[in-house]
DNA sequence: TCCACATTTCCAATAATATGGAAACGTTAG
DNA sequence: CTAACGTTTCCATATTATTGGAAATGTGGA
């Protein structure tokens, strides 16, 4: 994963709707969930709701798939795994420590 | 950890410099690195460097300790845990799938 | 004490992001 | 074809974040 990516990725999670869309997409797995659902759920006005639904998929933590009427979403949990190991890397410049121990029981 | 922490968390690291910054004293470990070395390895002005340091701070994500006349900084690499198994919560509703099996690996 | 150095605070200009109403668009059912 | 429904785009407004120079603060050495 690259710098413009990750920031992407996190800026997307940095906003409290979008951070409640996101976990609500992680509750609801890969059969994912439609817009609609998602905008009654939170309370979002469509145009806010699409507005955000948009920022995730541009940050790849997210995708919609149209199904009939409905736009199904639903969270991309490959990017999210590449993000996290993003923010690991060469942790303690690679040599053992307790966060790389610790890092290291986690793969 | 709540929704606010979180938050504040991604939203420090969806930054070009301050994301630098993490993953350079992630790479330093518990040891830490100077706010100097910090500005001149990014060549970042004292003050913006500040800015973002204490941008760090405040999300939990790094802590500086007076060492002399210096400020060590490093990564609080607690937080950064935390805020993974926030963003994975009841994955999947916690039912058997795809991504929890792989999350229950990482643990 | 006084100076040199490291870091932070203050401040104002600039840039990026969030919000939601209204209208447009695409899709399916009748 | 037409109407109804779900979603997105357009747009103006409001809010929040980023930048770095200059000055203030803190710290140790001479």
């Amino acid at each position: 994963m690259e710098s413009k990516q990750a920031i992407q990725a996190l800026g997307a999670l940095a906003q409290e709707s979008r951070l409640k869309i996101y976990r609500l997409l992680v509750e609801a797995g890969p059969q994912g969930m439609a817009a609609g659902d998602i905008g009654e759920k939170l309370g979002l006005p469509p145009a806010t709701l699409s507005f955000h639904l948009a920022g995730l998929s541009r940050a790849g933590l997210a995708k919609g798939r149209q199904e009939g009427r409905f736009v199904i979403y639903s969270a991309d949990f490959q990017n999210m795994d590449a993000l996290v190991g993003y923010l690991t890397e060469n942790c303690c410049g690679g040599q053992a420590c307790a966060p790389a121990a610790k890092a290291q029981r986690r793969r």
